[in-house]
DNA sequence: AGAGTCGCACGTACGGTGTACGTACGTCAA
DNA sequence: TTGACGTACGTACACCGTACGTGCGACTCT
């Protein structure tokens, strides 16, 4: 009946479909199946239960980040380019973003990125040990990050609707707090990421040099 | 009956207590109010709903975290002091990790350590607004770190379990993770976090000297 | 052509979830 | 004494993931 038949593809571009416009609570087998017009059971068919199914989603989203490597630009850049490819790709399906940073998958999808960023900090002259070590700190910041940016994370990092929480705080029991208000709710992601990313790619640079 | 009332903190502990022993998935208010001794909606009478609760939980964990922090020592150990503090009580309770992280609670409990960081880097010389940044930068390192520790993230970060899907990779494909499989594989947590606060302080006391 | 197999869509059903609502029973105030 | 009120609790509803069985179409082999 259906013009184009079930497929796991399919159902997993409805799961991220699903999600970005009503977010990852709204996803349900049930839901999935009555949005692709299908019995919630065939579902099954294809996906062997709602676990795989985000892992599917994550591992789609993953693979969907460009790189455009220049072998022959500075290192430091190359860094750069990854990051933000990496970000990029969330900034594209915010609302899938927790859901492929809080699923640890074992596809070759999230091996790629790791790939690229072993070999450009190896090229640079990073010994194997450090460059694993460097690609976890620059894993840890990103996805940090990104989950500042999603609007999950605590307090620290208040969203950018009006939160009354920062700003009707106690002078006196938060002083720095209450006078860095303005500065503490509003938040320009981009300027903010790159600055972290900038002073990373400074410090190994500098670790570099040794 | 029950020798201590039914209380909000009660309720708060016992589900501390449940993700501790049985994690985050295991919590249900029918599990917790079976824990309590207690009927399921008795529950309600203290929190309004779930998800409160949670943020309750996350508010309990956070509230524990202890500085001791030395006004005399060098701005540099007192970040790096703070910055550890956090950690330690994600270690203390690392299954409620993901939950204090994926929370944003607006309580005062998540303020106080903002307050205490941002105090210790004007003290540094730092201005307001460098202050915010380099404290989002931080954050975002703890948040993600904390969560590759507590086992949730990306294959880039595999469980030390023997996680086969680095090991077996083809080394054709994939030549950096091939060969650098058993560093990947295997991660002192503490001594890579502690690598990635060196980096991130020396990179903003590089910043300060400006 | 007939028979057999297989994949896929689907319905039903079970045990779990959060929580709205009504009720019953204490303890205090007037 | 009477009333109000807070608390504990049971019931009920809508929803969840998914185990299981059924039926139908297409394909393979004889």
């Amino acid at each position: 009946m259906p013009a184009e038949p079930l497929s796991r593809p399919r159902i997993v571009a409805a799961a991220i479909d699903l999600i970005e416009r009503e977010g990852a609570d709204a996803v349900s087998m049930r839901r999935i199946a009555a949005d692709l017009g299908v019995g919630v059971m065939s579902l099954y068919n294809h996906v062997p239960n709602k676990s795989a199914l985000l892992d599917g989603v994550a591992e789609t989203v993953l693979s969907q980040i460009e790189f455009s490597d220049d072998p022959d630009a500075d290192w430091t850049d190359r860094v750069r380019m990854q990051a933000l490819a990496f970000r990029q790709i969330a900034h594209h399906y915010p609302r899938c973003t927790m859901v492929v940073v809080s699923r640890q998958l074992q596809s070759t999808a999230g091996l790629l990125p790791v790939e690229r960023a072993l070999a450009t900090l190896r090229s640079a002259g990073f010994g194997g040990h450090e460059a694993v070590r460097i690609l976890r700190v620059f894993i840890a910041y990103i996805v940090g990050s990104l989950l500042r940016e999603v609007g999950v994370t605590p307090t620290f990092a208040p969203v950018h609707r009006s939160d009354l929480a920062v700003e009707n705080v106690d002078p006196l029991l938060f002083p720095q707090v209450s006078g860095l208000a303005p500065m503490l709710v509003d938040c320009d992601h981009e300027s903010e990421f790159e600055f972290g990313l900038g002073l990373l790619i400074q410090a190994i640079a500098v670790q570099l040099k040794r």
